[in-house]
RNA sequence: GGUGCGGUAGCUCAGUCGGUAGAGCAAAGGACUGAAAAUCCUUGUGUCGGCGGUUCGAUCCCGCCCCACACCA
């Protein structure tokens, strides 16, 4: 039986690094569950793994794609099962590892399928929603989608939006379409998760923010400030540069502001994780893991 | 030393024409099906600087004191 090891955590609990001994381990890849680290213009913000952890083991979905392109959970679904495939060619396991539980999510148990929703709605209603608001966003769900209206969750603008565009293309309401059962996968999956202490975590958080800031941070951002605007910009480390860059705040302002929202956002993945209970936790010792990891599959 | 303006939740502040108080941020908890490092939801008792006075009742009015800031000497 082919076997993936998924390996979860909030960022900056050592993922990256237990994931390269336990491919070295089985002697396998790496499967990369991270909805940053794909990107090539990317670098020191996203905490890849360094240039000679990537020379070493091969990695999926790290520097595969470029900001320009769209990425999303199913388009990592499709192109994480071919990578899985394609190591289950020649090995018995696989790692994937990552901090994005959905992309997790859709690898394990899949996504429900979805027509192509039409571009040009898309555009259409975002704009619209940028220059009228949620109260007209409200009154289009009220209009169009009423099962959503009354069971989604009407205070946010990003499910409003895509609700209306799946209705607005497939004249289906995406609640109709969320019903179906988990997928099977021809392979077998082993869930552990690294767990640290809250204190634990958020001083790792702060070393980590102050080494991507003498490592260079600033530059990489300043050199993207003309994509500021796209999706893949909207991320930790680079969206409160670019308020620095603009003079909105100083630069001291700028690293504390990452480090806070560095921790919401390990805590919005710490709470993703904990109600999955197929994950095992883990404390955050490697030679430990390897074999902890092996006694669990022997069990299987 | 004098004058002025302040001292209220971890922080920044609002407010109570006298009936013991509330926002934002932080913090904690939660949700999550093609933007997910995104987006959204829930949770606010704190000697209202200290001590007196007036009052049925003071965080609010009065007096003194302490602390901070600004200006004048």
């Amino acid at each position: 039986m082919k076997t993936c090891i998924v390996i979860v955590g909030p960022t900056a609990s050592g993922k990256t690094k237990l994931s390269i001994e336990i491919a070295k381990y089985f002697d396998t890849e790496i499967i990369s569950a991270d909805s940053r680290q794909c990107y090539r213009e990317l670098n020191i913000g996203v905490a890849k793994p360094d240039a000679s952890e990537l020379q070493n083991i091969k990695h999926y979905f790290i520097n595969s794609h470029s900001i320009l392109e769209e990425v999303n959970a199913g388009i990592f679904e499709d192109y994480a099962l071919k990578a899985a495939e394609e190591i289950f060619a020649k090995k018995d396991f696989a790692v994937l590892v990552g901090g994005t539980g959905l992309y997790i999510k859709a690898f394990c148990e899949g996504m429900d399928e979805m027509p192509e929703t039409d571009e040009d709605i898309r555009q259409k209603l975002r704009s619209e929603y940028q220059h009228k608001g949620m109260e007209w966003l409200t009154e289009m769900i009220k209009q169009n989608d009423p099962l959503f209206y009354t069971r989604g969750e009407v205070l946010n603008p990003h499910r409003m939006l895509r609700a209306l565009e799946v209705k607005m293309t497939t004249g289906k309401s995406i609640l109709e379409l969320h019903s179906s059962p988990k997928k099977q996968r021809p392979f077998q999956i082993i869930k552990t998760g690294i767990e640290l202490s809250r204190q634990v975590l958020y001083e790792r958080i702060n070393r980590r923010v102050d080494k991507m800031m003498a490592d260079g941070l600033l530059d990489e951002v300043s050199g993207l400030t003309a994509y500021r605007n796209i999706t893949a910009l909207q991320t930790v480390g680079y969206k409160e540069l670019f308020e620095y860059i603009d003079g909105k705040i100083s630069l001291e302002q700028a690293v504390s502001d990452i480090k806070k929202n560095t921790r919401h956002y390990a805590k919005r993945q710490m709470t993703w994780f904990k109600k999955d209970n197929e994950i095992k936790w883990l404390a955050p010792d490697i030679g430990y893991h390897v074999s902890f990891i092996m006694k669990n599959i022997c069990f299987k």
